[in-house]
RNA sequence: GGCCCCAUCGUCUAGUGGUUAGGACACAGGCCUCUCAAGCCUGGAACGGGGGUUCAAAUCCCCCUGGGGUCACCA
């Protein structure tokens, strides 16, 4: 039982990783990390049809952003197609699959009939036993289900599951033209992978006693099998576009900590005690199937966000402003405006009101500008003719302050205040609106500070010719 | 419909026979306060229903109900 621990992922490329196949992987990459065991990217392009090249970047792409690394792989399928041939050619020969000549049309009739009849709909195995049929005819090939029996899948989570095999179809392992089938394929690279841990999405539990028929067939012992619960949209209804963003890459141009995303999609089916914030680090220590839950998971945005949020007020400042400094290029900003130490300090006032970085950006925008773009109603509303005085002689006492820090700042309006005997509420808006164009920021002093004295000075004064001018 | 899985606040969850059923998000109210956040305090809010087992059941068993999954020569 000292077995080593293999896991693998197998997204098919046929669409973006999306939440659902992102939390998937990550149990499988934890589990590894956790038991130092190995990762295993699989990627399963066989679908002729809707795979594409795209989408399989885009897959990698989607694990390079959450920082999931693979140990081997990604394998394709596509690449494998001689050990799929061998091992149905073994089934053949051992008698574990016989070839079908019966067409897809017939094979349908059979389901209808069986269907009304109210049973099982499936293949009656009507070629089983044929060694008449023409050889020129084209055939597929079909697992030999026994008729009798049981198949029992034991999850790790579920418990024993048991299937009857009279439920069970005789599945076709390798079509007509010659390509294997899903079922097939997953249990011989399973096979030939040595995976000991099957981690995967609930919805493969039926699959499972299939692949377990094949594992019999050619005479391999299943690896262990842990399903876990899937993910539901709000109206518990299976999570698709409806529900927003499903794509993993969404939430990255969204404004996501990839750490945070992480933390979310991993504490949907699996808890730690009361803990809600993970650092990656944390997970690894503390993962465990054990903890994970049975039942299906509603996908909570707000949650989400929220966790974001803490992980951008706990996280290193450095990587949060190159973060930062991407979003505001991608604005057409330049953050060299600042120097790095007021960068830093930007990112340090604002994190503590931003759930993403796109807020973040918002937030810092004022900062970047050549002027100000001023927010009509804000302006209506505190760049009042009763303000220009006090306003005048704030911006004189800013002037005065030396050297340039958010006390000084302080002790300057204090002045100002005293002699207008006013409340730093009544100035503190007028000149934020003059500084930033809007009535939200950071604290006024620290804002004044971090903006710069000239800039500062520069927009008091333009803001000071607006109230003059009409 | 057959087969399979699941079931604690609106949501994520803790709980493994004896708890005032705990925490988190969200929500409401308050404190702090130069705006907005953050922070702090307070509040409302759950064991789907019915049978058993037991001195005792959210915890064990059965039925019902509800939700989900799956029934391809897709993956």
């Amino acid at each position: 039982m000292n077995e080593a621990v293999r896991v693998r992922f197998a997204p098919s490329n046929t669409g973006h990783l999306h939440m659902g196949g992102a939390r998937t992987a990550l149990f499988n990459w934890f589990f590894a990390r956790h038991t130092g065991g190995t990762a295993i990217l699989r990627v399963e392009d066989t679908d002729q049809e809707r795979s594409t090249e795209a989408y399989y970047d885009a897959i990698l792409e989607a694990f390079d952003w959450l920082g999931l690394d693979w140990d081997e792989g990604p394998y394709r399928q596509t690449e494998r197609m001689e050990m799929y041939a061998g091992a149905a050619r073994r089934m053949l020969e051992a008698g574990t699959a016989y070839r079908c000549t019966c067409t897809p049309d017939e094979v349908e009739e059979m389901r209808q009939k069986a269907r009304a009849e109210g049973k099982t709909p499936k293949y009656d195995g009507r070629c089983r036993d044929r060694y008449d049929a023409d050889p020129t005819e084209p055939f597929c090939l079909r697992l030999r289900t026994p008729d009798e029996g049981e198949t029992v899948v034991n999850d790790l989570l579920a418990g024993s599951v048991t299937f009857q095999n009279d439920q069970l179809d005789d599945m076709v392992i390798v079509r007509t033209n010659g390509a294997p089938t899903y079922n097939f394929c997953v249990a011989v690279d399973d096979i030939d992978m040595r995976i000991s841990h099957v981690i995967r999405g609930n919805d493969h539990l039926s699959n499972t006693p299939k692949q377990i028929l094949v594992y019999n067939a050619l005479g391999e012992a299943p690896p262990r099998f842990a399903h876990i619960s899937m993910i539901l949209g709000s109206d518990k209804k299976r999570l698709s576009k409806r529900h927003g963003a499903t794509s993993v890459l969404e939430f990255r141009e969204q404004g996501y900590l990839p750490d945070a995303f992480i933390n979310y999609l991993v504490r949907l089916g699996w808890s730690f005690g009361d803990q809600e914030i993970f650092t990656r680090e944390e997970i690894i220590r503390n993962f465990s199937i054990d903890n994970l839950n049975l039942s299906a998971a509603v996908f909570n945005p707000k949650k989400l966000l929220w966790t974001n949020q803490e992980h951008i007020m706990s996280g290193e400042a450095g990587g949060l402003l190159a973060l930062l400094e991407e979003r505001l290029r991608a604005r057409d900003l330049d953050p060299d405006m600042l120097t790095r130490e007021a960068r830093l300090g930007v990112v340090e006032e604002l994190r503590t009101r931003a759930k993403t970085l796109e807020e973040l950006a918002d937030g810092a925008t004022f900062f970047f500008r050549q002027g100000v773009e001023f927010d009509e109603k804000a302006v209506k509303k505190f760049l009042k003719p009763e303000v220009a005085g006090p306003l005048a002689r704030a911006r004189e006492a800013i002037a005065g302050v030396e050297p340039f820090s958010p006390e000084g700042v302080k002790t300057a309006f204090e002045r100002v205040l005293e002699a207008e005997g006013m409340k730093l509420g009544k100035l503190a808006q007028p000149v934020r609106v003059a500084i930033t164009g809007g009535t939200v920021s950071p604290g006024i002093f620290e804002t004044l500070c971090l903006l710069g004295k000239e800039r500062s000075l520069e927009r008091i004064d333009k803001a000071l010719s607006l109230i003059n001018q009409p």
